[in-house]
DNA sequence: AACATGACCTCTC
DNA sequence: TGAGAGGCCATGT
C-alpha cells in the first residue's frame, strides 16, 4: 500500500530532524505529499526510539494530547527551545537543512 | 462499503 | 485575538 510507504516516508524524515530543531505536520506532509492529518494518523503510531517530540503544530506550538503535552514542551526546552508564550517561533527553530520540492 | 474520527491547516469574521 | 467553517485523507469500526 501507498500509505505505508508514506508512513514510512515520514518516519524517516522525523527521525532526520536534528537535535533542537523542528518540522510542522504540515510541512512534512508538503514534503511526503500528503496532508497535515495523515502525517498525525502516522504518529499516532509512534514506533520506540522516535523523537517525535520534534513534530510540532503549525507556528510552533504544541498539538499533542494529555501529558504527552508537557513531556514534549520539557525536551524541546531540553534541546534549547525557548518558548515565548504558548509555543515558539517555528520561524527560528524550523529545520532548514532539509530542502523541500517545489 | 459507509461512516466517524482526528497529535492539522488556512481562511473568515 | 479568538472562534467557526471547510478541506483534507488515512484509519478503525
Amino acid at each position: 500500500m501507498d500509505s505505508a510507504i508514506i508512513r514510512n516516508e515520514i518516519y524517516r524524515i522525523v527521525r532526520k530532524i536534528p537535535r533542537g530543531s523542528v518540522l510542522s505536520y504540515g510541512d512534512i506532509g508538503r514534503i511526503v505529499g500528503t496532508g497535515p492529518r495523515q502525517v498525525a494518523a502516522a504518529m499516532r503510531a509512534c514506533p520506540a526510539g522516535l523523537p517525535w517530540h520534534r513534530v510540532v503544530g503549525a507556528g510552533g506550538t504544541i498539538r499533542t494530547p494529555g501529558e504527552y503535552a508537557w513531556i514534549q514542551r520539557e525536551r524541546l526546552i531540553a534541546e534549547g527551545i525557548r518558548f515565548r508564550g504558548r509555543g515558539f517561533s517555528y520561524d527560528l527553530y524550523r529545520w532548514k537543512t532539509g530542502k523541500y520540492p517545489h
